[in-house]
Order: structure tokens, then sequence, then C-alpha cells
DNA sequence: TAAAGGATTTTCT
DNA sequence: GAAAATCCTTTAC
């Protein structure tokens, strides 16, 4: 087995975008009820502070955002729509509220579950969106709660590097509130980035 | 291929 | 009470 080290603080505790780009290629890995499953990072969204429109931090501090203020490394973890889970890491500094959304990933181990988990789905449509990953790695509640990424069963490894000929950043989708802010990095080459609006 | 609507619950106004 | 960092199915062109 592919031996990969867990992502220190430090490399969570700097720039959100930096992080966003850098986390393409890292493998996200989540172990439940002994099945462990993981997946090449191959989209991520950043979210900067209070005075971005679109980040969760913009209602300030309340017992949703919590997260966002504590300190970098942990896990974000939100219930949207009723339905699916979506998976944050945060950036910067405590009380710097910011995280990296991670928007897509390619199945590496546990494809088995994850097909399960995703209703017998397979191909790109098991992973290529958030609430997709989330469902297919099984992270679920409870409600945005603090894990840190280097201890708990979900955690963030390093890889090597995506080489710069094969990012590109573009606006946000989805997200009326911050259309203009081109904080969306994917792999160009991965057939996994979520559908684009 | 694109657009529209539904599912379903939390969160903040 | 409205909107939401989504996904899936159905309907329209």
């Amino acid at each position: 087995m592919t031996r990969r080290a867990v992502l220190p603080r430090s490399f969570f505790a700097r720039d959100t975008e930096i992080v966003a780009r850098e986390l393409l290629g890292a493998v996200i890995e989540c172990t439940v009820g002994g099945v462990r499953c993981s997946g090449r990072i191959v989209e991520t969204e950043a979210y900067v502070g209070e005075h971005d429109a679109a980040c969760h931090a913009a209602a300030g501090r309340t017992a949703r955002t919590e997260v966002l203020y504590g300190p970098p490394g942990n896990a974000y973890v939100y219930f949207i729509y009723g339905m699916y889970w979506c998976v944050n890491a945060v950036t910067r500094a405590a009380g710097l509220p910011s995280a990296v959304l991670i928007r897509a990933i390619e199945p590496m181990d546990g494809l088995a579950a994850m097909r399960r988990r995703r209703g017998g789905r397979d191909g790109v449509a098991l992973s290529n969106g958030p609430g997709k990953l989330s469902q297919a790695l099984g992270i679920t509640g409870p409600r945005h709660h603090g894990l840190s990424l280097r201890t708990s069963s979900l955690r963030i490894q390093s890889s090597l590097p995506v080489p710069d000929r094969d990012v590109v950043v573009t606006p946000r989708v989805g997200i009326a509130k911050a259309v203009d802010w081109p904080l969306r990095w994917i792999v160009r080459s991965s057939p996994y980035v979520s559908k684009l609006r």
C-alpha cells in the first residue's frame, strides 16, 4: 500500500487561494465502519472571509460558522438543501473565517462502497460534485463539526503536485452572490470536474 | 443539449 | 418566510 503523509496544520495555515490550488492532486480519505475510501482531489473552491459574499462567514459568527473561525486543518462539514453534505478544509488562522470546498475527486480506494452509497451509480457520476463525493466517501453529520483533518477518520494526504499547465481557474458556479470571484480551481484533464453552469 | 422543477431541512432575516 | 457552497428527473427545443 502506498504511504502518504497526512498534511500538517501548517499546510492549511496559509492564504485560502494557495491552499485551494495546492489541494489539487492531494488524496482525501475517509474510513467508516472499517471501510476505507479515498480519492484524488481534482476540483476545489476557496471561500475567503466575512467580506466574501458567498462565504458562509458573510453572515458573521454564528453557531453554524463557528468552525470557520477555528484553527486551520479542521473539517467544516455542513448539510445543504435538506439532502447533501459538503466538506471543507478550514484555512488561514483562528479568527479568520475561510475554507476550501472540495468539489470533485477521482475515486481511488473503496470503489465498491462508493458505488453502493451512490445508489449503484458509477464512473464520473460517482464523485463529480461536492454532494456526490461526500456521499461516496460516507461523510455525514453532525452539522458543521470541526474534526481535525490530521487525527480523525477524515484525512487529507499529500500527493504528487498537479503541474500548472494542467490547472485552470474559473469563475464560481452555482453561487449567484459571487459569480465574478474566480476562486474555483480545476484539473483540466480530469473527467471528474463538476458540471459547468 | 438545455432548461425547469422537485426533493427536503437548516439557517438567517 | 425565503434562500441555500446540490443533485436528479422530467420536459422542451
